[in-house]
DNA sequence: CGGAATCCTCTTCGATACTG
DNA sequence: CAGTATCGAAGAGGATTCCG
């Protein structure tokens, strides 16, 4: 079938992009770093990717040894995509280009963008990421508008993840337009606290430690 | 003319790809890695790009403020393409995720392959970068067939440079296999000298010592 | 109903030829 | 040397249909 295009050059940045260079493949892969997910939930999270381009990418991905197809443990017992180790390499090099990206960014969505607060939490992950977490281990549960994810911070790795976590410190709800505000700084934790847009249930104060370090990038000068 | 093809999503990485993702554009980004390159140059070392392709490329690219076209000051006075500050910043990223890559190449180069000794050197200076250079700084030029480039180490920095560096420590001529199996480890250089394969004019002490780190990466197990 | 394969149109790519 | 013009081939996007 696909005559598997290659650029033909004995390079690992060619090879790189062999394998991950064609449309939609590395946001597929965005949407695995926060875990596993459904065919369907992934064709949900790529407006406009078409379910013929999805299934391709999926099996060339899979092929590659990048992901693989499986199916969740009973009782749930449905097929997912998760990311193999060799995929999971590649978070570094995803959160690199994303922070590098996000300064690329206009402050507000313009026109017809789609925005998902998972994909926020991404960037700042990747902040926390690259900074000192001691004192701030634990797992941090958030319900933004329809979205659900929980961030863990271990040893010197934090991460967030798509669903709801077996347990938590803390557990925060609140609305998109106050997500965002509190993640760019021009909303408090605490002051949304007070409005009564941002609900916290369990440590408040460890939320409010994490929330120091969890937040969009500084954006560089225009 | 151009539609501007964007995946429309609020997201740094989604960005990131709207201005890099497609064909060619990062391999074009890699050869500026390795300094300014002349139109021809470029359009030499990325074969297969056509030359239609090759200019909307850099068009784009430029009006991402990714890289510029210049002139060469005189008595040299070409047009050139350079990285602005802002494409230097996609070096970490690159160089990840060459690394990524350079554990799917196969070994020998199979079939119809092109190869260049700086995509090899390159890899190489991203090993290098990421390993301790104190007592190493320096500037180290090759000769490899028709190639030439220079490494440069710094407080903590290694670069890899394409053309021939102002001044230098040392000096090494070598042929393409012969410069691959010391890279990979399957000859010593100092094996290589005894033989007549590297002529090494210099200092030929501090030259191995650079030799001792500037490899390409081990290979993870099949 | 979730998970794809098919079909059709439009855009992009690749190769060569051509021009300032 | 540094690109632009052109054109057939391949890939992407969208809707619909098929399969379990």
């Amino acid at each position: 079938m696909s005559t598997q295009r290659s650029y033909r050059q004995h390079c690992g940045l060619a090879r790189a992009l062999d394998v991950l260079g064609e449309r939609w493949s590395l946001l597929i892969l965005r949407e695995l770093l926060l875990g596993p997910r459904r065919y369907g939930d992934l064709a949900a999270d790529l407006p406009g990717i078409g379910t013929n381009l999805l299934a391709t990418r999926l099996r060339s991905l899979e092929e590659a040894g990048v992901l693989r197809r499986t199916t969740l443990p009973a009782p749930a017992n449905v097929p997912v995509y998760e990311l193999t180790e060799r995929g999971e390499g590649l978070r570094p090099v995803l959160e690199e280009l994303a922070l590098w990206g996000y300064d690329l960014l206009p402050a507000e969505p313009a026109g017809e963008v789609a925005t998902r607060a998972s994909w926020a939490a991404m960037t700042m992950g990747a902040v926390l990421d690259r900074t000192d977490t001691t004192g701030l281990e634990g797992t941090f549960a958030f319900s933004v508008g329809d979205e659900l994810f929980y961030v863990t911070v271990a040893d010197d790795a934090a991460r967030v993840h798509q669903g709801v976590p077996p347990a938590a410190e803390a557990h925060a709800t609140t609305d998109p337009a106050t997500f965002f505000a509190i993640a760019d700084g021009r909303l408090s934790p605490r002051q949304a606290m007070r409005d009564g847009l941002l609900v916290v249930d369990g440590d408040r104060r460890l939320l409010g430690r994490l929330l120091a370090g969890f937040h969009l990038p500084a954006r560089a000068a225009a």
